[in-house]
DNA sequence: GTCTATAGGTGGATAGAC
DNA sequence: GTCTATCCACCTATAGAC
């Protein structure tokens, strides 16, 4: 979600950067296409980029901020671990949702990850949540909460997965759920998010009470 | 896996589509590339296929069938549903290990699904796994094997989740696991997926063993 | 900072010989 | 069926005026 209407040119193509890369990819993009979006004269992109690669992984960039941001903010508070895994895995919905683009623009660049391109600062980025996913699940078995006969990193992976693979699945996942091939409404995706908490938790718990 | 070498020309384009297509998309994908990589002449593919659009097409639906053959063999038997879960998931990894292009091409597909190419019959086919697996949870409710405040067709959405995004996000998946940039090994995956099944039913049944 | 014009290169596709 | 040669469209990037 753009907040805020761009106030210069130079944001102006960032923005339209990441809708045009998210929605087309890399090579389909061209120079027109941004300028156009962005609503510039397409030579100007070469004032503020030195050229088209530059930009994209400048927009890389803009996009790994908002989700550091974001992820930061979820896990370091001392809570319980099992509200923790909980929290997390809503936010991540609603992350998704506030950001539509951002993870179409992060599958691409995994895609593309044998490739030119290789931001592999987007790579770590994401890989460190996982290791502060770790360390919660890690916590809870060592208050007896959660389950010890699973590798905590295996558990971490599965329990972002959930929600990743919603919003990275859209077309799939809305034909599967009767919403048709624009994938899933907000609201259900806000939905399976706390499904999807109740799913993580009742797999990592042990011995729960019967349902 | 490409089985056995391609005996025609046509077969070594559509083999070199697969390779092209899922590694770097299909704008990014030239026709002297694939010319190049099935190691025939460029003009030959006009005389094979209309256009690239054509042979895009065709080579989704070869994927495609490949990826129903295997799937329609999973989940019919009448096995107990916590069974059909396990041996879903185990063999949902072995058949990505064995066919490490498919995955890619399909979720290339699915991005692109906003823009021009919409092969929706691919889509439909991937959820009507969904369908199956939706079924055999039912059927473990009804029984009185999973717990039943769960959707259904959540928790096959979850448990499908589990290892598709651990072969979508290979790179980071492998930083995690301290495999690297290039991603986790086959065993690794191999490894992981009886992980996932254990997670899925633990997710799923009712009241188990205390660990 | 923004625009026009255009150079230079590449990619998709065809014609036509063999 | 396969190859050579080539056309045309389009795309990135730059030069240079304002």
């Amino acid at each position: 979600m753009t907040a805020t209407a761009p106030t210069t040119s130079r944001d102006a193509i960032l923005d339209a950067a990441i809708r045009c890369f998210a929605a087309k990819g890399f090579s389909a993009t061209t120079i027109k296409d941004l300028a156009a979006e962005a609503d510039v004269n397409s030579a100007l992109l070469y004032y503020y980029f030195a050229d088209k690669e530059t930009l994209y992984r400048e927009t890389l960039r803009h996009v790994a901020q908002r989700l550091s941001d974001s992820a930061g903010r979820r896990l370091d508070d001392d809570v319980a671990p099992d509200e923790a895994i909980r929290r997390f895995v809503e936010q991540q919905a609603e992350f998704l949702i506030a950001n539509p683009h951002v993870p179409r623009l992060l599958l691409r660049e995994m895609l593309e990850h044998t490739g030119r391109h290789a931001e592999s600062a987007i790579v770590s980025l994401i890989a460190g949540v996982f290791t502060t996913l770790c360390d919660v699940i890690r916590r809870g078995q060592a208050e007896g909460l959660f389950r010890d006969d699973a590798d905590p990193k295996y558990a971490a992976i599965s329990t972002v997965s959930l929600v990743a693979y919603f919003v990275i699945a859209r077309p799939v996942v809305g034909v599967a759920l009767g919403d048709g091939l624009t994938g899933p409404t907000d609201a259900r995706t806000r939905e399976y998010g706390r499904h999807a908490a109740e799913f993580a938790l009742a797999a990592l718990q042990r011995g729960r009470r019967g349902q």
